[in-house]
DNA sequence: TCAATCCTCAACTATTTGGTTGAATATCGG
DNA sequence: CCGATATTCAACCAAATAGTTGAGGATTGA
């Protein structure tokens, strides 16, 4: 097993993987925006943009993939809605790197004092 | 010029782009968390990975061009030390939807009252 | 029924990514 | 100078991304 850190070699299964990568979109950032005002369907959605309905909807789907997004299927309209959980998780996940800013660490200092575990050290993944 | 979102197709260049980017390798978030207990030299940051000392040198070319780290070139080795000011604006976006998840908003949500702005908007970079 | 609408699937392309190996550059130390 | 160490550059490769077009499946509604 060689003691290494084994980051499971650019891991597509790993949660903060695809939301971190979802976010790294200028397209899928603008479409999140868009859906933090009002559930939209997905036709509705891709009009402002100048790109292709089926390239929305394959953003869309990596949305999908990483939880950010619900869909409600209704006829044949879909209805996207934000599913801002994740966010949560990718916040939680730079809030272990905010005494590097400075401030802001109070209880949370002492839960943060010995080490940072960043999510990358394999457990609670596809055993 | 119709009047579309306008996105900047998959700008590489906007320094939010870079920074998920960055974090959405589990290689790159273990670098991190490593610089984030000390500096290193690129050949102590490389040992623990399964994985070529080239493969890491890019990962970390990938860290700089995010400005996530810092590189202080003495002699023939390169110190690397965490530069922790982007995650804080990745932090920010991330904050605009905090009230998605409830509370944590109080003078903040009278400045989030009117819209999210997520960065896409085209102004900031390369005019 | 049948045309229009909404959306996704499939196939293709160009570019980027993440990794490799091997050579090159630069410094350190005898 | 010369060898060892530290790091990057260059070329290459496989796989993933982000976009396209075209076809097809469902649903709506006249």
């Amino acid at each position: 097993m060689k003691n290494q850190t084994q980051v499971k070699k650019t891991d597509p299964d790993d949660q903060l993987n695809r939301v971190f990568h979802a976010l790294s979109d200028p397209t899928r950032r603008a479409l999140l925006k868009r859906l933090s005002d009002a559930p939209e369907k997905v036709t509705a959605l891709a009009e402002p943009f100048d790109m292709s309905l089926n390239a929305i909807s394959k953003h869309l789907k990596t949305l999908e993939k990483a939880n950010l997004i619900n869909r409600d299927n209704t006829g044949r309209t879909s209805i996207c809605s934000l599913r801002a959980e994740p966010l949560h998780d990718a916040q939680d996940w730079l809030d272990q790197y905010a005494r590097f800013w400075g401030e802001t660490l109070d209880a949370f200092s002492l839960h943060m004092d010995k080490q940072i575990d960043d999510g990358t050290d394999g457990s609670g993944e596809k055993g």
